[in-house]
DNA sequence: TTATTATGTTACAAAATTGTTACAAACTAA
DNA sequence: TTAGTTTGTAACAATTTTGTAACATAATAA
């Protein structure tokens, strides 16, 4: 999973929902709060999937619809339309929009998250793989095993989902709070060192001898893979 | 089952239902929710079967029907229609528009199961099979049979639905909450370790000695086939 | 250099998860 | 009905995983 979606939305509470859950799917998300504004963000943004309010404070969700359709390079662009319930369904409907999908609020991630799979495994299979690669190192979400250089390796739980967090960022820098937060259970806490064990241990498993350390230390900032 | 069903229908509840019923049969599947895109992906997607509504945004069924009858590669792809009830029933069956069966909304999903399964099996038998496979593990759907390579093994009612349910993914991990719900009857609820000694029953009644272990045991995820 | 701080490594007991067995209740077939 | 199956759950055993402390080593600053 790593495609960029876009989020036009005047709810910033959908918006944080909905952006920190994809985020730690692997997507790289960014939004705006209205439509004029988003129009211009997403041409900057490039990204593979849009989610879209349908009443916004100043376009309509079909105007901004129809806006890019008009577009050469957006014209294929995949939208997932975000409406309240009953809130003109028929309209939606009726009219050509061009709309790939749509779900009606209030939703569940989940019923969103494979809506959005959905959509994007048809306009770009690539994007929704469940496979994590980097270098020789591979992860498979849906059988939960790990190879390195078709050798596969035996991971507990956490050394699974740590690293499943750091392919889903390559070399990416990341802080203990910021691993703590995303592969712990919420409001679980552990303390002190707990986090350099783990790294501790998943280095000892992905290591296999005579392959190069793929975890690095950034001394005072935290880990990456490298 | 291991074919390809195409669905183009406006509405999202019903594409949710039926897609998500389909592929706990075993079926691929794709969507959209217009005519005009759905042609299009149509040819990508390749499908063995098309379930089509009856009423569509832009082209109405029986525009797609025709245009995909035109074509030469699509000319004899199976056509199952969905109509709303009383919806100018007696036009879809007097105009003779080329389609293999119809079923009118609401319906009940084994309904719609056993139409699709029917038009299957007159257009390409082998997509129906009802025999499940992997590796040396044999499962007859019809005749509620399981043979290990030749010899055949004894189970018990709730044992065959877990197995046929592996089988149906195989490879994949499913957590217990998956297996409960796709394996028990709805509202029933079993608690604990029920599925853990159900699982235990299954691993006796299919390793036979000296056969490899089956079903593997992916800690705090659930079981896969392997 | 030394002092200080951050990280690596090891060990271990507690906690969590899964395997296994047994048994009574519910269900089936005759 | 009765005899035989099947099912859910509890109880206990076996195993794995986890968090933390303690000590070692490495990096940095003074």
């Amino acid at each position: 999973m790593t495609g960029k979606i876009f989020i036009i939305e005047d709810e910033p509470s959908i918006i944080q929902l909905v952006q920190h859950n994809l985020e730690k799917e692997g997507f790289v998300v960014s939004s705006s709060l209205n439509g004029n504004e988003g129009l211009k963000e997403l041409k900057k943004f490039q990204p593979n999937l849009l989610l879209l309010d349908w009443m916004l404070p100043d376009l309509s969700g079909i105007d901004v619809c129809k806006n890019i359709r008009r577009d050469n390079i957006f014209r294929n662009l995949p939208i997932i339309m975000l409406t309240a319930k009953g809130e003109e369904e028929d309209k939606i409907k009726g009219l050509d929009s061009g709309v790939d999908d749509y779900i009606t609020k209030p939703f569940s991630f989940n019923e969103l998250l494979s809506r959005i799979k959905a959509v994007l495994r048809r306009s770009d299979p690539k994007i929704v793989s469940d496979l994590l690669e980097f270098e020789d190192l591979k992860l498979d979400r849906v059988e939960k095993r790990v190879f390195r250089d078709k050798q596969e390796l035996k991971l507990g739980p956490t050394e699974f989902r740590l690293l499943e967090f750091f392919l889903l960022n390559p070399k990416r820098v990341f802080s203990r709070d910021q691993i703590l937060e995303s592969v712990w259970p919420n409001n679980i806490n552990v303390e002190g060192r707990t986090i350099d064990v783990h790294i501790r241990r998943l280095r000892q498993s992905i290591n296999t001898k005579d392959k190069k350390e793929l975890i690095r230390t950034v001394r005072s900032s935290g880990y990456s893979l490298i």
